[in-house]
DNA sequence: CGGTTCGACTAGGCGACATT
DNA sequence: AATGTCGCCTAGTCGAACCG
């Protein structure tokens, strides 16, 4: 394996000027800076990554803990995860993997120095990992809201401005009767921040305009999306808006309805929170608040690296939801009068 | 051990001013 | 007017300390 003397000799340099052609932080003549290109490329140099952590106190590697547990949308975290590599790829970083099983993973890659920075996903509201996350030496960027954020970094979808926007907007469309399908019953009972938010958001924005607003917890699954469904137009036979929060029951929601002669969007207008993809991938294309999920891994990566540059205090930043009307909403005109 | 980083050194360019 | 030289600045490079 060739070293960075190695390299330094062939090129006729020394090897703090190898370092510099490689990170740039200084100028360095374009013949030399050839020279030493030239020499890598023959040699097949690469930095010895242990050397350079010792060297320098980074890894360049970011610390990813990731909730792969029942409950959880795979596919959904995948997006997050992929959103998160892919920035920090761009900033010339890796990525370790940790599931939340692991526990003690945190502390253990943490205090080995084996990541520099690392983001946390899936957080709850009253989170058991946050004394740990604050006490660690790296900078860590929450994926999620806990309850007491002070100190910490957050980024997230504002889920409770997602409650709201979706029943502001089938309230504004002529619904009086509205319903929230939400996240599964363990996710709610767990207090995931998200969940919660979105129904807190809909509660308040029910309240605000005067609707009558269900709110029912949904398994992921067509026995629960029908469970659900039921549940919902047992209690409020005359519901007409949907908000429905959990993607994997989304087509079993869609079918089912359809099984009750429940048209949508004639008898039933539906509002999905969703990555846009998921609500194309329907039965019919569904009025959407998407979840940007990519956008949000990204943007803890940039967070969590600018904390680490020390350019920035702990801050929470939350993305504004975007809904898009498309077949599965309609205004609601059960009410004119002749 | 194999790297990174910092301070120090050198060469060369440039303007101001003095000398021929 | 042409040339010399002084001081200062910058770019490019190196050596040594340092990391656990």
């Amino acid at each position: 394996m060739a070293t960075i003397e190695d390299v330094a000799r062939a090129a006729g340099v020394s090897a703090s000027t190898v370092s510099y052609v490689l990170s740039g932080k200084r100028s360095i003549s374009a013949p030399t800076r050839r020279r030493v290109e030239h020499a890598i490329a023959e040699l097949g140099y690469r930095p010895h990554a242990g050397a350079r952590a010792l060297a320098s106190s980074r890894t360049n590697v970011i610390g990813l803990v990731a909730p792969l547990r029942s409950g959880v949308d795979v596919a959904v975290i995948m997006q997050f995860v992929t959103g998160v590599v892919t920035r920090a790829r761009e900033f010339d970083h890796d990525v370790l993997l940790l599931t939340q099983d692991d526990t003690g993973g945190l502390e253990r890659v943490a205090a080995g120095s084996m990541v520099d920075a690392i983001v946390v996903m899936d957080v709850e509201a009253d989170d058991p990992r946050i004394p740990t996350l604050r006490a660690l030496r790296q900078p860590t960027v929450l994926i999620g809201l806990p309850r007491e954020p002070a100190g910490l970094s957050c980024v997230d979808l504002d889920f409770e401005a997602v409650g709201r926007l979706g029943a502001t907007h089938l309230a504004r469309t002529g619904h009086t009767d509205v319903a929230l399908v939400g996240s599964p019953p363990e996710v709610m009972a767990r207090h995931t921040s998200y969940a919660d938010r979105v129904v807190r958001g809909f509660r308040e924005a029910c309240a605000e305009h005067g609707l009558r607003g269900e709110i029912e917890p949904c398994e992921p699954t067509p026995a629960g999306a029908r469970h659900a469904v039921d549940a919902v137009l047992d209690r409020a036979p005359g519901t007409t808006g949907l908000l429905v929060h959990n993607e994997r029951a989304l087509p079993h929601v869609l079918a089912h309805l359809a099984e009750r002669g429940r048209a949508v969007p004639d008898d039933v207008s539906l509002v999905a929170v969703c990555p846009t993809d998921v609500a194309l991938a329907q039965s019919q294309p569904l009025t959407s608040i998407d979840i940007p999920a990519e956008v949000i891994g990204g943007v803890a990566v940039e967070m969590v690296l600018s904390r680490l540059r020390g350019e920035q205090p702990a801050e929470t930043r939350l993305l504004a939801p975007v809904l898009t009307e498309r077949d599965s909403t309609a205004v609601h005109e059960a009410h004119v009068s002749p």
